[in-house]
DNA sequence: TAGATTGTTAATCGATTAACAATC
DNA sequence: TAGATTGTTAATCGATTAACAATC
């Protein structure tokens, strides 16, 4: 099994491996991948050869090559349906974002229990009562599904989803998903993200302060 | 530093506190948030080491003294005011969830170059024109930005926070943000979410499949 | 008391980083 | 050729897990 840090920095050379397409450049070398993201250069090889995608020494790698690597790697090639339950603000946001395609999904139907929600569409993408969920799972065989629904019913649409045949889950609600252990949950926890972002920043304080306190005990001695 | 990993886990503990909080509950064991997250309690007790908090043998961990710790040791007991970059899809979606202030942050105002969104509001958070922010960050001495624009202004956005004194970055653009090493960078990159979720899914398939292939070759023997 | 649980040290595991020969 | 870079093995680092005495 790939190691989770790999697999998330290796989406993110795609980024640049796209500008780099663009702006025609042929060749790339682990050490300028380094550079910008700031990593070690052994790193970037090591995530590489992961995807299988070869290089040649004193020139890099091929930019075309190593970007299809990479998305066959992730399996980004052919855009796999999803269902999305939930209809709220997270829920439409993803939605809207056509360019989902470009990430290995694509939103095909969404799902809420609001019947003011019911019938009505987000950039053509039409909401279904959550009871349709199941038996449209199994009919259109759809294996991705998207929890962005509020957290009290989180698990009971996981286990529907589950029981369908869903082969995956995006969970955005905060609540751990339990579930069998060949299904798969990756949880986008904003609130987990955001835990890691103003603990840090104090830590950032206290590093300050410690040096501070040194620097003050010196000058007084 | 605390790890990573142990930061998010504490925000998931806090999930479940809430919940046994509101039930009343007076003691938590590890082996009991452990079973819940399956996890090793020996792992949650060391998470909980970082935040000071300490149990007592046999009856483990009083829920509210456990509760406080971690939102302490989160600093998100005040939460902190947030200026937000881009007013599209995933910025009003953040805009919509007042309940970030139980999160550690609390949006104040949102900024965005798009002349008919100026003015207006989301959620009663008013949009201002970007040219506004840098001034305002230092009047209003916000110390946490949110980059929610396209991609190819994040980088310039987050520079004119950084200039103005911001310590913290919620970054949700797929581009890397270069900041001094004094700056907190977080990202919440979806799409590395999905990296995540798409490669795990190949990754859960190829498993059955080498199974099978060995069961097969057992089979033909 | 017996048993469950904490707190903590030691062992293990896995990811990152260093070193370096091979190559173009 | 000299120098930059790859591919790969070994060393290091850090996080997880195991072991176990102390405690209520």
């Amino acid at each position: 099994m790939t190691p989770e840090p790999t697999i998330r920095r290796l989406a993110k050379y795609l980024e640049l491996l796209k500008i780099e397409l663009a702006n025609g450049t042929e060749e790339i070398s682990t050490t300028k991948i380094a550079n910008i993201f700031e990593l070690d250069p052994t790193q970037v090889r090591k995530d590489i050869e992961f995807t299988g995608i070869i290089g040649k020494p004193k020139t890099g790698y091929n930019v075309r090559e190593l970007y299809e690597g990479i998305i066959n790697f992730l399996n980004w090639k052919e855009p796999k349906d999803a269902f999305l339950a939930g209809a709220g603000h997270i829920g439409s946001a993803l939605a809207h974002y056509s360019n989902l395609s470009d990430y290995g999904i694509k939103i095909i139907a969404a799902f809420d229990i609001d019947r003011k929600k019911i019938g009505k569409k987000i950039n053509d993408i039409e909401i279904f009562s959550i009871d349709k969920m199941p038996n449209l799972i199994r009919r259109m065989n759809v294996k991705i599904g998207i929890i962005a629904t509020p957290p009290d019913t989180a698990q009971e649409i996981a286990n529907m989803m589950i029981d369908a045949g869903i082969e995956g889950i995006w969970n955005f609600t905060p609540v751990h998903i339990a579930a069998p252990e060949n299904i798969v949950i990756e949880n986008a926890q904003l609130t987990l993200s955001l835990a890691v972002l103003t603990r840090r920043i104090v830590e950032k304080k206290y590093e300050k302060t410690s040096l501070g306190e040194i620097y003050e005990r010196d000058i007084n001695k």
